[in-house]
DNA sequence: CATCGGTTTAGACTGCCGGTCTAAATCTGT
DNA sequence: ACAGATTTAGACCGGCAGTCTAAACCGATG
């Protein structure tokens, strides 16, 4: 009795053109409905797929959803913050993390299915629940990068560690948001510009000494 | 012909008591299950009511939702950022700011539901449309302040106002919550300090000069 | 008092949802 | 060829938000 689900190995062990037969459909489900409003029954159908087989394969909803992320966020196991964890000094650190998040905001302009499944991840909370496992691995990898600049002195440490990690993930989320919803208001030769600027932003909370001025 | 919504003049004739024996219910259903997973069926049941009678008086789950904050949101029309509005200099500017947060986060002691339902509203995309004309009404005061901060030099203003506004108030909000979710883990005693220091984390991202420190 | 028009009310009903279940079809090993 | 397990189709379930019909109620007018 293996204790991993069923349906799970089941689905791993098709063929790339198989899982894509529902998993195509799925995406433009989710990235048009988002999580909640997603339709199961309709990404069946498109996929002329029938209800059984289709439960064969997925436990439900959540792990549907799962899976299609997962299919997407292979591109962001390129993510490598072992530079920034390593840097030897507070100007080195800051760069490699401005580094990261460039690499961040070229991976979600170049595949705007995986930008957007990203945010309906991080809005709707029952999408979180079917991605817990990866989102702790993503808090864990922060948290560790903000010992890292603590030790450095880059980064303050009068306050939990917890909430500097929740500050900083959230905060990179409505900055992606804000300009993810105005890319029209913001003419296109400031464009770069002002996004490495904004996700200057992420360091400001960081910093030591960074109370109320008064 | 009203162009108003027939059914919101109905309810709010009716008097206190009718209206709590709907809201009562439905504010413990929103608190317990949030927006989208709330039963307007297990409401009206809860409440006693009819079908009929219930879309009477209220045109659907969304209009329940709003109807339930607004009646806690009184208490929250308390909040006055007059002074800050008209602040003499940068410091005088930033006390007021902590002012406000700290008459905020009283608010949201003294009223748990209402702390509930502001969360809800801010993790539910679907229950934000319901209240979207006092949430622009937010939206456009927080952008007054940020204004009255950069005519005062306190405020940055290289980004796009809007940028600002959403960052603050996405960050008040994932504050709010770290705490909120972290109630246990924080010690009595360092609470209060712990709050008002991490409510000054609002300020660090709209200070002038707050880029990756390279 | 009778009756008539509009308003209010109860609750049956619709279509859709995510998910379960049964029974047939299809594989696999002998 | 056939038995047993796996895979598949799609009917079915309870619950959802929301609609609709028909009865009950109510106030004005004869």
């Amino acid at each position: 009795m293996s204790c991993e689900s069923e349906t799970r190995k089941r689905f791993s062990a098709l063929s790339d053109t198989d899982r894509a037969h529902w998993l195509d459909a799925a995406e433009a489900e989710f990235c048009v409905h988002g999580f909640e409003k997603a339709s199961f029954n309709r990404i069946l159908v498109a996929a002329k797929e029938s209800k059984g087989r289709t439960y064969h394969y997925f436990s439900g909803k959540d792990e549907m959803f799962r899976a299609t992320l997962e299919r997407r966020a292979a591109l962001a196991g390129a993510i490598d913050e072992t530079a920034a964890l390593n840097a030897g000094d507070e100007a080195g650190f800051w760069t490699e993390v401005a580094r990261i998040c460039e690499s961040l905001t070229a991976a979600f302009l170049a595949d705007a299915a995986f930008a957007d499944l990203i945010r309906i991840l991080h809005r709707e909370a029952a999408a979180r629940r079917s991605f817990a496992v990866p989102l702790n691995a993503l808090e864990r990898r922060t948290g560790a990068l903000v010992r890292a600049g603590q030790s450095l002195g880059a980064v303050r440490d009068d306050l939990p560690l917890g909430l500097l990690v929740t500050v900083t993930l959230d905060l990179a989320v409505s900055i992606d948001r804000w300009f993810a919803d105005n890319t029209d208001k913001v003419p296109e030769a400031e464009a770069a510009v002002l996004s490495s600027r904004a996700f200057g932003l992420l360091a400001a909370p960081l910093l030591p000494h960074s109370e109320f001025p008064v």
